[in-house]
RNA sequence: GCGCCUGUAGCUCAGCCGGAUAGAGCAACGGACUUCUAAUCCGUAGGUCGCAGGUUCGAAUCCUGCCAGGCGUACCA
């Protein structure tokens, strides 16, 4: 609808420039937007104001010079009119509301779609935890923005893989093995000293005892550095498997996991300090190798290759993401804990200096989750070891709030994700008001059918009775919906879609508490069961792009 | 010190590529269930948009400086 009017005004600005109206032909694209007062109309621009310098004219006068070349074959405007330093201001007919139950109707789960993304090829990368430990909450924020931006994407046209990169080597993973097998050492009843740096977690003890049981003291006489590795190994497919399958409990399907080893065991993590070391934006310095990112725009060079000849995850990460263009991705987007976002530019640079433009490549960066337990914080510390899992906070509160609770906040902002609060089943709890809807609107259908009063067969004259000011907010409000999906995926926003759903259900239940649907009217009744039909769809469009269920009842 | 993020109602947050009188939920107070699910709705009240300048016809939004909080600033990941 916006789109039309705005179709509509540079039409008009073109013609009244064609008759002489207009003295320049500069006609800047009309930004057209929902007054927040009603008074002023269902559209306003402000195209006048924009346009009063270059035209040399007042802009009252270029507002009534556009408004006299408007043309509006179908009738959808009722009343224009010229307000305040110049908006002019569009006041639209009932009737031009009603055909956007019949596109609903028609593109039905595809209602909201676009074809933005041209079918380019776009990589999603997220979690991407290391294979150290399990899953905490802060890695289900990840997730839930990972994956429904992915979901988002695809929607709006662009090609999308989902990919987790697994971190299964250098010297967390040591450590891990480390760890483990000190605690197998203990279950021999070996005293041991137990670093501070290693991981402290009652998982390495299970870990241990699953390796004791099934090897039983066969490490104690291996060497140290192979124990190590068997451990380290051992542990990091356990602990991965468990990753996968909280993931997966949590409604995450990546479409590649992709090994860290992998890029090492190929060579390609030399190959590219190789080239660039050819290239000269590697140079060598004390006794390391450093990548001159500083030439790049970040604010000093980076180490690729430490002295002591062992390379950094950076190195490995400059081969990952090159790996990542080759494999065709126009776009690249990784998501990241915002205590990661002093790597951007070393990130930006590598991509640069493999040929890549740095627009190719963006951060979602995430911020932290304070976990909370009716308003008390839960105690969250991983080298303490002590914390609740993903998997565990998605058993207690169910894989909807979690999901939706998650994206409620602006990724960039903090979130307290209460786990009392996120049980209850009061509208403090925003999954619950906007799955209601749906199920509600799921009873009235089914009450239809038992009264044999269903016929929801599409007939115009019967939508053209929805003309209660609460129907032609609810039919605006589905109006939005593309343009939301639009939005968020441009800026990757998917907080967007969560708000909008509850705007949505909100105007919903004023509407349902105000008119009956069923009533005896067949035509009235026809027309308003169009009306909650097409709302049932957008909020199961909308969450089903969050991974989150539509219930018929609740 | 430098860089990034955040600062909006008592609380939790939207709005931020400039638009008209700054929004929502919670909490508070007062109402609405013989009806299609009250996990709902209606009403009242609540604000120096951190502070100070600047740009503009117009600033929560853009620019500069300051204040407060978080994070980063490794030959860690």
């Amino acid at each position: 609808m916006k789109q039309r009017i705005e179709k509509l005004i540079t039409n008009a600005a073109l013609a009244a420039h064609h008759n002489g109206d207009l003295a320049s032909s500069e006609i800047p694209d009309a930004e057209v937007e929902e007054p927040k007062a009603q008074a002023h109309g269902d559209f306003s621009t402000n195209i006048a104001m924009v346009m009063a310098s270059s035209q040399k004219m007042p802009p009252r006068k270029i507002a009534g010079a556009i408004i006299d070349h408007l043309k509006d074959p179908d009738g959808i405007i009722a009343k224009t009119e010229i307000a305040g330093p110049g908006f002019i201001n569009f006041f639209l007919e009932k009737s031009a509301w009603h055909p956007v139950l019949g596109k609903i109707h028609d593109a039905n789960d595809r209602y909201g779609s676009s074809d933005i993304g041209k079918g380019r090829k776009i990589q999603v990368e997220f979690v991407s935890s290391n294979p150290t430990g399990p899953l905490h909450i802060g890695h289900g924020r990840g997730a839930a923005v990972g994956d429904t931006v992915a979901n988002i994407l695809s929607f709006c046209g662009y090609e999308v893989q989902r990919e987790y990169y697994i971190n299964d080597s250098g010297r967390q993973i040591r450590t891990l093995g480390q760890s483990v097998l000190l605690r197998y050492k203990q279950l021999h009843g070996h005293p041991i000293e137990f670093p501070d740096q290693c991981y402290q977690g009652a998982y390495i003890h299970e870990i241990a005892a699953e390796i004791k049981a099934q090897k039983g003291d066969i490490l104690l006489s291996q060497p140290e550095d192979d124990a190590v590795l068997i451990c380290a190994r051992f542990a990091a497919e356990k602990i991965l498997r468990g990753i996968r399958e909280d993931l997966s409990f949590f409604g995450v399907e990546f479409d590649r996991w992709f090994s860290e080893q992998s890029l090492y065991d190929s060579g390609r993590v030399d190959t590219i300090i190789n080239e660039f070391r050819n290239q000269g934006i590697i140079y060598e310095k004390e006794g390391a190798l450093w990548f001159k990112t500083r030439e790049f725009g970040d604010e000093k060079d980076r180490v690729v290759v430490t002295n002591d000849g062992r390379t950094t995850y950076f190195a490995s990460d400059i081969a990952y993401h090159q790996d990542k263009y080759e494999r065709g991705f126009q776009r690249v987007i990784d998501v990241w804990g915002a205590d990661h976002h002093g790597y951007i530019p070393r990130m930006k640079a590598a991509i640069e200096a493999c040929g890549h433009k740095r627009d190719q490549f963006d951060v979602i960066l995430v911020q932290l989750v304070n976990l909370l337990r009716g308003g008390e914080p839960v105690a969250m510390s991983t080298r303490a070891g002590e914390f609740e899992t993903l998997g565990d906070v998605v058993n207690e509160v169910g894989r909807d709030a979690a999901r939706f609770i998650f994206l409620t906040r602006h990724h960039e902002s903090a979130l307290d994700f209460d786990l009392e609060l996120a049980k209850q089943k009061t509208n403090d709890n925003p999954v619950y008001y906007v799955q209601y809807v749906h199920a509600r609107i799921s009873s009235i259908v089914r009450k239809a059918k038992e009264r044999g009063k269903n016929n929801t067969a599409w007939d115009d004259t019967a939508i053209a009775l929805l003309v209660a000011p609460e129907e032609i907010d609810l039919i605006k409000t589905l109006a939005r919906y593309p343009e939301v999906i639009r939005s968020s995926a441009q800026t990757m926003e998917p907080h967007r879609i969560t708000f909008y759903l509850m705007n949505l259900a909100s105007v919903f239940h004023t509407y349902y508490n105000k008119h009956r649907v069923l009533v005896d009217d067949p035509r009235v009744r026809c027309g308003r069961l169009n009306l909650v039909l097409a709302v049932q769809k957008v909020i199961r469009n909308g969450l089903t792009l969050l991974n989150v269920s539509a219930p018929q009842e609740m």
